[in-house]
DNA sequence: GAGGGTTCCGCAAGCGCTTCCGGATCGATC
DNA sequence: GATCGATCCGGAAGCGCTTGCGGAACCCTC
């Protein structure tokens, strides 16, 4: 509970009614002064900013916004974590997305709604202070009730690196870099390919990398066999943990393919542990292009997290503009040929 | 330029005007209710609240702040990056920090202020529109100019990654980490180290770890060879790079230091790439125990980031609730053994 | 040099909310 | 049954700013 007595958060801030004195003019002439508007004098105008800029005035965005002046907008970034590359990239890339040209540019509320309580509080809350003129959602998928919130709310809504039904988005097509991914490995001649899933799918909705493993599998004929897909914990040690289970098994694979980059690189840690090489024993695949993947020479698949991010906050301002909302984009996604991927030792040349 | 008719952000709210009617009471008694004012009747209350949520009323956060309502307090986060894992690692802390146990919490206004013209442009902007009520700076060093704008605007700051003097901050002593990274090396024999620092000292100030790394070889008698010091562009493959120039001299290095495990990470891969075993060829210790530090196997000095976060968050916070400005911590550092690091070949036993 | 435009500025009415202050209502008290 | 406190509530004055409107002052024009 803060409270604020005059002018907020200033020292001991001059107001309007001030820089208007010491200018010599009214009130409503200052303010119109400061805001550019065409029907004052130059040379009036010229006085009151001098004025304005000697007592250090700097207008209070809470009473601007109040008289129904314009204002830079607010927009609400949700996002479930931080540390990991992706997030971070893609919320670099909407920094500039939602800078665009606009000098003014626009602010960002960060929320971070990590557990489930967090996130409970976030859509709680963000309706009980109407506080944002529009909001992003990172790469999670609201359910029902929380999208229901959000339109109560009235404020304009963007997905990013995720999708959502109902608001325009932009992602890139998770099934389809699943196949990539899978299929190259079906093409280079395995049969027994392993999956190293993420637990967590709240993270991302329903896993259509998972989806794209079985059917990539189906189509290449491949019998199903369930002990192959692992769910592990995000992040490397999750991966390396997955790997050993694979390698437990009676048979193991030929072949991994991993929810990201990052179990990928725990995976190859196990294997190359093991003994195994990488990628003459077992092949190794990921998803993101993450910088570790590069580190590593690991094949994956790219997917443009940067420009998700630029594209999304675009789409915000297009939004704020008052414009349609725009139609969802799906970003491309690449399949990168790096060294971890190789034929299996028993195919046919 | 956004302009707000009517209510902000609402689709069509209803005021407090409209919930004081549908209760029959008056706009002081439906506010008082609404705070929780102890001078209403429970019974009214209880009316008010009812009103208040058919309507799907939400309070302006505008008006109330401007009426010198209390209301949630604004901290301005300042980074110049996310997607690297210190920065994202460490907002994540701060979050946690700021938020406290306190159920309003407190809103955070993202800042990314990568290059030096987003950098201007903030500390230009801020204080032109009053909006925080305290600024945490992530990583990077105000300088004079900017400080005295921070102070003109009369909000508190908080450095957190980074020192900052006039401001509390929260860092780890980065000589200490040098040193005890250097230190390691020269302990386990090894007189011809390397260093690869880091361009960009605009982003963690002065750069104390390369000092560390003059001192320590000073005090261990190592004549100093300049060629030995190498400069990069952050991350992997800055790493791997400057690994290059290193194995290029006539005489490289036994072992190398690198100002961050990324760094450090990209040496390792030009070292396994050139042939040369790690550790047994050279030696290899970055900072920060940063996942890939693990993952990697790479001996490094962790500091705390999340609990930088933390401690940065919570000073915020008392800050805000008007107390005194809190001592500027120092969290430890600490050398994690791992596989990277040796006896240099020649060195007697 | 009077009429008609322009240009520029001040008055005052709010934006939606909070809170001071005084007034009403009610039960308890002597 | 009149008096005194509590207890609750309403009236009204702003918070600092924006903007519609009308009024001065000024420059043209015929």
């Amino acid at each position: 509970m803060v409270h604020h007595g005059g002018r907020t958060g200033a020292a001991g801030g001059a107001g309007l009614d001030d820089v208007a004195r010491l200018a010599g003019v009214s009130l409503s002439t200052a303010s119109r002064a400061l805001n550019n508007h065409p029907q004052v004098a130059a040379a009036t105008r010229e006085r009151v900013l001098a004025a304005a800029a000697g007592l250090d005035y700097v207008v209070s965005p809470d009473a601007s916004r109040l008289a129904g002046g314009s204002s830079r907008a607010r927009v609400a970034v949700v996002v479930p974590h931080l540390s990991r590359w992706f997030f971070g990239r893609l919320l670099e890339g909407l920094e500039v997305g939602l800078r665009g040209d606009d000098p003014r540019g626009v602010d960002q509320l960060l929320f971070l709604v990590g557990d489930v309580a967090g996130r409970r509080a976030f859509f709680e809350d963000l309706p009980a202070r109407r506080r944002v003129d529009a909001a992003v959602v990172v790469g999670f998928e609201v359910d029902e009730a929380e999208q229901r919130r959000l339109e109560l709310l009235g404020v304009s809504i963007v997905s990013a690196g995720g999708p959502s039904e109902p608001f325009p988005s932009v992602t890139v097509d998770d099934h389809r870099a699943g196949r990539q991914a899978v299929d190259h490995l079906v093409h280079l001649g395995h049969r027994r390919i392993g999956m190293l899933a993420t637990l967590d799918p709240a993270d991302r909705g329903p896993d259509r990398r998972t989806q794209a493993y079985r059917t990539a599998l189906v189509d290449a004929g491949v019998p199903d066999d369930p002990e192959l897909l692992v769910r592990v914990a995000f992040g490397a040690p999750g991966g390396a943990d997955g790997m050993s289970r694979l390698l437990g098994l009676r048979r193991p694979p030929t072949a991994v393919f991993a929810y990201s980059d990052e179990i990928a690189a725990g995976a190859v840690r196990t294997l190359r542990r093991a003994g195994l090489r990488v990628p003459e024993d077992v092949s190794v695949v990921g998803i993101d292009d993450h910088p570790i993947a590069e580190l590593l020479d690991l094949t994956t698949v790219a997917q443009p997290v940067h420009e998700q991010g630029v594209v999304a906050g675009r789409m915000v301002r297009t939004l704020l503009a008052g414009g349609e909302p725009p139609p969802s984009r799906v970003l491309p996604t690449q399949l990168v040929l790096r060294g971890t991927t190789a034929p299996p030792r028993e195919a046919a040349p």
